[in-house]
DNA sequence: TTGACATAATACCAAAAGGTATCATATATG
DNA sequence: CATATATGATACCTTTTGGTATTATGTCAA
């Protein structure tokens, strides 16, 4: 009957915390956007001519991302350089990370796979 | 100009595989949903209960997770089981964990927490 | 100062999302 | 069988979202 949520031991700020993360992870597009970033920093011009939107689309799309703290933007002169902040994913990581203790109890095949995916990539392949 | 997201080392399947997910998972209820059934199945009547909305909307939020493979719905009588399907989850945390590199190549703070908090968890703390 | 360039902001539009109310269907049970 | 229970499906409504086109602002450079 009654939003009951903040009665829960996931205290509802949990579900509020990462809602600009998760709100921001939901398109594509801006998944895309992040992928960029990641590979360096890029004004808005140079993310528009990767994609088949208008320039004013992919605005609305980085704000929506430093809105989430995904990116940061400063200015440079008459550009605006956009930068990924990936400590911004921590949220919707955290959140997700309440579930690794149903990919098992006991480590499930999922589990070590992923844990195996973190070594590989902390070894650098 | 063109969306040429396909032709970067990021395959653009990796984008689209997590798309179910990542839709399911931008909708706080949605998420509350989940962390309720991560605590037990659940009818649509017993999740309706903990919303402060109709069951038919919870029905849709039910059906749009189950899309996304975060859950699964198997028939008993004429009552209908809902069950968490955690490695559901997985295309998602794929996804993020591409972003663990620039978290950090020398391991920062922010790594060592998540890291320490996965090991918390599984040491049973 | 005067263009060109880089970006921001606004108005507007169609489609998707999140809800409700209502109706339909299937299954227990007296 | 008849009825209450549990759920599904559909039509409809309002708000949000993703997009375009257009206009405004700020900065570099001759």
């Amino acid at each position: 009957m009654i939003n009951d949520i903040s009665t829960d031991r996931f205290s509802n700020s949990n579900l509020m915390q990462s809602q600009g993360a998760f709100r921001a992870l939901s398109d594509p597009t801006r998944r895309g956007i992040l992928m960029l970033l990641s590979e360096q920093d890029m004004t808005i011009g140079d993310v528009s001519e990767h994609f088949d939107i208008t320039r004013a689309a992919v605005k609305k799309h980085l704000n929506i991302l430093e809105e989430g703290a995904l990116i940061s933007v400063h200015t440079s002169g008459r550009e605006r350089i956009n930068k990924l902040e990936p400590l911004g994913l921590k949220s919707a990581v955290d959140w997700l990370n309440y579930f690794n203790q149903f990919w098992d109890e006991k480590l499930t095949a999922l589990q070590q796979a992923v844990e195996n995916e973190q070594k590989n990539q902390k070894e650098g392949k």
